[in-house]
DNA sequence: TATATTTAAGATTAAGGAGTCTTAATTCTT
DNA sequence: AAGAATTAAGACTCCTTAATCTTAAATATA
């Protein structure tokens, strides 16, 4: 469902938002060492969520990013939004051409109800939420 | 979520079930023409299909496919699993490595609430339910 | 039996996304 | 001012999946 970059992606907001929060910058460099991934990769998500309006970047020595709002303001969904798009809540789960609300097929209400519940989940699930929770559970499985 | 392959598996199948049901023989050069799609792709899934024992093949003149299975016992998850498989039902939605239940993130309970309401629809859910309902609701829209 | 029709299977090509690299722009430090 | 560090941007390669083609196998029909 979230391709691999909407989701490294979700774990370097996590990251960031733990280790500076909206506060401290923090290189990219770093993000990729402690998650254990590609710099150039995440490099380039990293761009896109600049791009969202969802961290600040800085050039230069001493340079990096932080999170561009209070991480109770980022919900999870804007991470997708930024990476993958909504394209997910937003088509037909049989790949019909000329389906509608109007013509619904045998799984369209159901199927529109198990969206819309994602959707509200990473509507209201915000960075603080996943972080403070992590902190308390399984931080040292990831960082 | 679903791939390309699968979509059009499954609307090949209703298809199937519609213009044959599990008694009648239909050609998948008449499937693919039906749903406007290219034989060579079409005939690829249905290859798994058979293999899945989902569909009886038969070759030569007046050959073709038959669902091996009355309408009803066919779940729409059993498409599912013979084209994309059901990874996306056991994966972890951030992608971290270790996670697991005992050391559940902020979003693990929630998802995995959502993805087995998912997987609940797509089992409880029979090509004799879609057919039906579009049968009276959009069958012109496809067919 | 010969021919036409249809699926089976594998090879091939095309397209898109994942992942990498190179160069440019910016800015801190000396 | 010079050099080092860091992100920005675009080009590039690689891999997976989508899509197509070719040949083989099976079978109905004449
Ligand atoms: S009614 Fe069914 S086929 Fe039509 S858009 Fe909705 S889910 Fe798709
Ligand atoms: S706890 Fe969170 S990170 Fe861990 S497997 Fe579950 S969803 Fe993934």
């Amino acid at each position: 469902m979230l391709s691999a970059a909407c989701k490294e992606s979700i774990r370097a907001m996590i990251y960031i938002a733990h280790a500076g929060g909206d506060k401290k910058i923090i290189p990219v460099k770093e993000v990729a060492e402690k998650l254990e991934t590609s710099f150039y990769f995440l490099a380039k998500n990293v761009q896109k969520l600049v791009k969202a309006g969802l961290l600040f970047s800085y050039k230069g020595p001493k340079g990096g990013v932080k999170l561009a709002k209070s991480p109770e303001e980022i919900k999870l969904i804007d991470i997708v939004e930024a990476i993958d798009g909504l394209e997910f809540f937003e088509t037909c789960l049989l790949g019909f051409k000329e389906c509608s609300d109007e013509h619904p097929c045998a799984i369209h209400h159901k199927w529109a109800d198990k969206r819309k519940a994602i959707y509200k989940l990473f509507s209201e699930t915000s960075l603080k939420d996943v972080v403070e929770d992590m902190e308390k559970n399984c931080l040292q499985i990831i960082f």
